[in-house]
DNA sequence: AATCATTTTGCAATCGTTTGCAAACAAGCG
DNA sequence: CGCTTGTTTGCAAACGATTGCAAAATGATT
């Protein structure tokens, strides 16, 4: 009979016990007490605190986390930003970032965190980075691709210790950074691309971000070492864009190359496709080779040579050193090998 | 002179005005009033306001958001949920959930709401909404993709209003769902199979989500009228399980069958790529159609005949019905229209 | 039974904003 | 000049959890 009401009297009714005091009164102890005993803190008897926890649960009682990071001053949030270039679509599908965001989410959940993301366009918001961090709701944050933001993000590395930067690694730079070697990646796809009897090559893709420009640069590296040419198609934003002017190049300037090193795969397929329509062979009138490794890089026509990141090494890395900033600990940074995957473009 | 100390008071320092109390010191002010200054109010005089918030710009001031969030009772954070299959791998790098959070991303942050994504896999965590839900640092709910978790959700959905789902409609659901017309779309696939040529025909795909149940009910109802034969190959899992299981099949079974209808886009290419190891023309021997029509899917060869969905529009409609839910509003679902696309697989 | 050491508990201050209410002030009018 | 309207401001009470400190309860020991 009394277990009977006990049943009706929770479901619909507005979550009659919604704050440490309404719980407290229920249990007959103190708001206090009912803290602790939810925190598993030690200084509360077993007894009552497993009495508390089992009323918590029947009750579907959870404490407020606003109160709760406002006293504590720490919220368990880390912040994710992702800076776009001029055009906000230019990295939207990117599927390089968004799976590196799948793997910080899942290594971030493990550790206890929660993840708040944010894409920001720096050039309609000048303090993208400082209002993020000043907001008071992440304790740290990482920040995914570099984008032409290097220097307002020393500036920020300065005076803030809990970030950490997906990117390119610079010479003496201030910020805690993970990422491929791109500057040695660049390396071995002009190296490969050479091997595969490729003289006359052309990077294609935006050389301005970091990360692009150290790929270019060590695309140079070898180039210049081994003879062979090297010209920069820069692409711009959109992937539409980007399209169009790869197939503008190609249309106008296929007959002097016979290599290309793509800055990314999906670059790399947009190419692939202009150079079916043109009906030019691939490897044999012009070599291929892309950047990332994306999973559908294998499942191409023929299946693209590229250069292997991996990522979730990349996001326990981010993870893990973010974490140790959070301590206090001052970080090197964190840059991992890229590899040469040889499948059947070059 | 003057100007020069100016400069030099405030970089390092370590943000010596940090509160409301701070500034309306400085400004000579109470704290409630640079509270009402900053907001905008106007309840204060238009000359303190401005001074006020001159001051705040100069000292980099921000207000405390957990203070703000805990007085108000909201928070202006929407949380993204994305319930994972027994496998976490399962969707992380499935790039269709992952090009929608990006636009819910962009939309949200329109809206001036932040965004708090969760990744959970439900098997291992019962109470994965509700706990989220209840955390109280969010405001409303999104959950992309109704994975098994049909009943679950429309339990929570009973007692809160502030939350949309990207889903398959089911007939007297009560839950706010967005997302396309999936029987429909499978319909559209099968008839284009069939139209094409095709009379025996597998379905591959897991059918437990909604979503594909529905596809797959879809290709029922067409083959079952048209006299073409239907029979489901179900794969599970990460994709490296469900590559397999595609491989198993088709070299075992693939002199059984003419056509071939993917649950969705990743799934139709690893067919493709197993197709074309075996020697097997598409769509000559076997026709293929798939579901999503990601980006990639123009890019393959020979280009994927697919059924198309609008991402854009799905993120918009979850956002716009969500807002309205906040309001107070019960929304409808909303159903948005496939379209076939044909290409070059049938 | 009294004293002391040790757990457990309650009290109350604190985190930093927001906001209803009332006080202070200015302005308009007879 | 006094009185009635408006504007602007300040005061102080929330919001709900955490935690140092002291009080109370318990147990151990003589």
């Amino acid at each position: 009979m009394i277990e009977d009401e006990k049943l009706e009297i929770r479901p619909k009714a507005p979550r009659a016990v919604r704050t440490l005091t309404d719980l407290a009164n229920i249990a007959g102890v103190s708001a206090g007490t009912v803290s602790r005993a939810l925190a598993g803190n030690s200084l509360v008897n077993t007894k009552t605190r497993d009495r508390i926890q089992a009323l918590a649960r029947e009750y579907g009682f959870q404490p407020n986390q606003m109160a709760s990071k406002l006293r504590r001053q720490k919220t368990g949030v880390i912040g994710v930003i992702i800076p776009l270039g001029h055009d906000r679509r230019q990295q939207i599908s990117d599927s390089f970032f968004m799976t590196l965001l799948g793997h910080l989410a899942d290594e971030l959940t493990e550790k206890g965190y929660d993840l708040m993301l944010r894409r920001v366009v720096p050039e309609r918001d000048e303090d993208w980075l400082d209002r993020f961090i000043g907001s008071g709701m992440i304790d740290g944050v990482i920040v995914i691709g570099q984008s032409n933001q290097f220097e307002r993000i020393e500036e920020v590395a300065d005076g803030y210790l809990p970030m950490v930067v997906w990117g390119n690694h610079q010479e003496g730079q201030r910020h805690c950074v993970v990422g491929a070697d791109n500057r040695l990646g660049g390396r071995l796809a002009t190296e490969r691309l050479i091997a595969a009897g490729a003289t006359r090559i052309a990077f294609l893709g935006d050389t301005a971000p970091f990360e692009f420009a150290a790929r270019f640069a060590g695309a140079q590296d070898v180039a210049s070492r081994l003879g062979a040419s090297l010209r920069a198609v820069s692409t711009h934003l959109s992937p539409e864009q980007t399209r169009k002017e790869i197939a503008g190049f190609l249309s106008r300037h296929h007959t002097e190359i016979d290599g290309i090193f793509a800055a990314s795969d999906s670059i790399a397929f947009a190419a692939m496709q202009e150079l079916r329509r043109l009906r030019i062979a691939v490897p044999d009138a012009i070599k291929l080779v892309g950047f990332d490794d994306l999973p559908i890089a294998s499942q191409t026509i023929p299946p693209l040579t590229t250069i292997h990141q991996d990522i979730m090494a990349g996001a326990q890395g981010l993870v893990e050193l973010l974490l140790r900033r959070l301590k206090g600990e001052a970080t090197e940074s964190l840059v991992l090998p890229p590899r040469l995957v040889v499948r059947g473009t070059a």
